[in-house]
DNA sequence: TCAATATATATGAAAATACATATATATGGA
DNA sequence: TCCATATATATGTATTTTCATATATATTGA
């Protein structure tokens, strides 16, 4: 993982919320994202692919659903940076992280 | 520092390594960074004009030079992301840093 | 079982926007 | 005046957004 490929996808609102969102709640499909951040889907699935193609998250589907995770194998740096940025910054997603856990709790689409 | 502001001034290559070599040299003048990047002398003072911007790094004039280094008062984490960044991507500024620090020795300029 | 339909996600293409570069010019100090 | 650095403007290039549509799976009812 080149860190200027890295730190472009982290340039961003979306691509870095999903990130960090990522980190605090394990998995999440693209409707969870969409209540999370209140995105259309296309932006959401969008930047997911960005981050898909980086490498810096897999998906699976399940059923109709498509699960985003962090890849398993980024490297520690990597997993440090997001980290260290979540703790630090934890308001920068509060309002994010409080309706992604409504919205994996509800199970309403997942 | 908002980690987005942050994160956009890290993904463009003369800003990531500026600021990386900045880290491993504690202060550069512009020359030095001209030197090490090999870059013409208004694109790196645009990009570091952009890094003060931010608040990043911190400028001093001396005589005719002026040198640039990580703004003292960086919060914690910023500095953690540089540093664990640095560390892990050694081989990224590696030429960079060996022609910075032939440009400082030599103080041809400074 | 087999359409028909609904739901979740992905993608193509055009338009909008942001960013980077190049060249020229300006500034500030020795 | 010369040298190091900064900035303005124009232009090119990437990136993001939007809308429409495609695909994949699920569900319902004949």
């Amino acid at each position: 993982m080149s860190p200027l490929k890295f730190y472009k996808c982290l340039a961003d609102d979306t691509r870095l919320k999903s990130l960090l969102l990522l980190v605090s709640v394990r998995e999440a499909c693209v409707c969870d994202l969409m209540a999370a951040l209140e995105l259309d889907q296309p932006k959401i699935s969008r930047h997911l692919a960005e981050l898909r193609k980086c490498g810096i998250v897999t998906d699976e589907r399940r059923g109709r659903w498509v699960y985003y995770r962090i890849h398993p194998d980024m490297p520690d740096w990597v997993l440090t940076v997001l980290w260290e940025t979540n703790k630090a910054n934890a308001d920068y997603i509060a309002e994010a992280l409080f309706r992604i856990n409504a919205s994996i709790e509800a199970a309403n689409c997942c």
